[in-house]
DNA sequence: CTACCTCTTAGAGGTAACTCTAAGTCAAGC
DNA sequence: GCTTGACTTAGAGTTACCTCTAAGAGGTAG
């Protein structure tokens, strides 16, 4: 298995050691296996799970929802530890709400960016009108 | 010609009347017209301005770009005040590097936004399924 | 061995962008 | 004429999110 030390983990997901330090501090990420002499060691699971923590933060979700998203830990190492799903279903339908709300915020600034694109291009052209005719 | 209070501003434009003041104060708003009270009384144009400092500054710009943007005042003013075009083009050029510049990164925003939309989806559709067939 | 680099921690400091408060003015309604 | 409420100002406080510092320990190169 292959492991990261604090500085290439910030380097992969592009999350400075600082913030990393931070967001585990504040129970955004799972305190990650410690070396023999008592660094941390992070996973590649530990990897994607950041590039997904950026990813929701960049496109606008707060780290407290984020917090609330993950506060009862991995899913899937429950399923794999055979805990019913049953005992899951509360996690999964928070999980499921949080994502559904971001995902129409999303949409959202989608349509907002692609409103602004298209008046700024019109801005853009009128812009150079003047210049080349004006 | 229709006049609008701070208020009316605010409410129409949806920037609170502390940030239309503050935006003011900094010189990202023009100093608008006032009452025989010394009240700020709001034009059509003054509130389009508005509607654009908002959308730009929602799309990502920071209030600095904005400041550099803004900061030799009106050039549709100085068009009809028949200043040569000559003397506009060190501005007009200025406010198409921003806008172009600005305009890479909104699509650059909205490529992010499809990406992480579509994983949010697949992601939606397995916990979909953990809960029906697991 | 010594210098240097990176790691550890708790906690202080910084930044952008508001957001509000305090103290006071002004005009309208009762 | 007095209260109400919106307005004015300068400037302090707040929020979210980092970002860094200080003090100290472990491992590596010269």
């Amino acid at each position: 298995m292959i492991l990261f030390t604090i500085r290439e983990a910030a380097e992969k997901c592009g999350i400075s050691s600082y913030t990393l330090r931070y967001y585990e501090k504040i129970g955004l990420l799972p305190p990650p296996k410690r070396d023999s002499a008592g660094r941390r060691c992070y996973t590649e699971t530990d990897l994607r799970f950041m590039w997904f923590l950026k990813s929701v933060k960049e496109t606008g979700m707060s780290l407290e929802e984020i917090h609330e998203f993950v506060k009862d830990g991995c899913i899937m190492e429950k399923i794999h530890l055979d805990v019913p799903i049953k005992e899951l279903t509360p996690s999964l339908n928070r999980r499921i709400e949080i994502l559904t709300k971001h995902l129409e915020n999303m949409e959202a600034k989608k349509k907002e960016l692609e409103e602004v694109i298209a008046a700024t291009k019109s801005k853009l052209d009128s812009y150079h009108s003047m210049l080349s005719e004006g």
